[in-house]
DNA sequence: GTAGGCCTTGACCCGGACGTCAAGGCAAGA
DNA sequence: TCTTGCCTTGACGTCCGGGTCAAGGCCTAC
């Protein structure tokens, strides 16, 4: 099939499948006239890619799937170098939702003391520890 | 003082400064020669401004802090605009924090799938497995 | 008078994942 | 033949918050 084919198929745009070539991440093969071909199996490496895509995995990190995938393991993860890009974002994930539960926490409070503030008149200045 | 001084005592630098007065957000006034001079107020306008980005709140979203430091309110929260910043910024958060639980969710179960995979599952095309 | 440190504006650079033209080639239908 | 639609490459734009020069002005100290 051609570039129009795929994107359409896996819900993206030909841009973006030009962009992953330019990556390295989905190269094509050619047609005599130059225009790209691509196969079911390309279908396959590029729905893997747009999974984690939309888990927030970069591009990059979608690499070891993509390889993995091509050297014909059964799926991307079968490979070890897949975990390892899986852990490191479940830690990274871990650490992200603490640090913004943290800043929720923070703006959660600023926002009771300032409601407070309109309610009651200007009496607590901290944000901690009131008294009077 | 000069733009050097306020930078060093809010701790960010000059760039950031004239970045924050193309923006509107921080303008400077101008002595003879041109240089830009601030006074103590600013140093606070740049302090409010400086604690909300910190938490991650975009330029745009500080502008309704510093009006209202600037209208000479008591606190940068002393405004309604303010506070609906607030909660816009509480929603966004607590969707943010769902979101990326639901990805955790589903990235913990793919790997634990793949390490189970690779442990005792069918692979009749590699030998992942190590033991056999 | 000159070195050094501060200041000015302007302009380009960064990352990430593309969007959006522009100018033209190729294939198929009426 | 002409139109339509898909394809090609190349190049620039986007968003955001600045970083990093470059060329030059201002002020002070020595």
């Amino acid at each position: 099939m051609r570039i129009g084919e795929l994107a359409a198929r896996a819900g993206t745009t030909t841009r973006t499948l030009r962009y992953y070539e330019t990556r390295g991440l989905l190269p094509a093969r050619r047609t005599g006239n130059g225009y790209r071909t691509y196969d079911e199996d390309d279908l396959r490496l590029l729905r893997q890619i747009r999974t984690l895509q939309d888990f927030g995995f970069d591009l990059e990190e979608t690499r070891p799937f993509v390889e993995c995938l091509r050297a014909g393991h059964p799926e991307g993860d079968s490979c070890p170098a897949s975990l390892v890009v899986y852990r490191r974002k479940l830690a990274e994930l871990d650490a992200l939702i603490e640090q913004l539960s943290s800043v929720r926490a923070q703006v959660g409070a600023q926002l009771a003391r300032a409601e407070a503030a309109v309610l009651g008149g200007p009496e607590p200045k901290c944000e901690l520890g009131g008294h009077g």
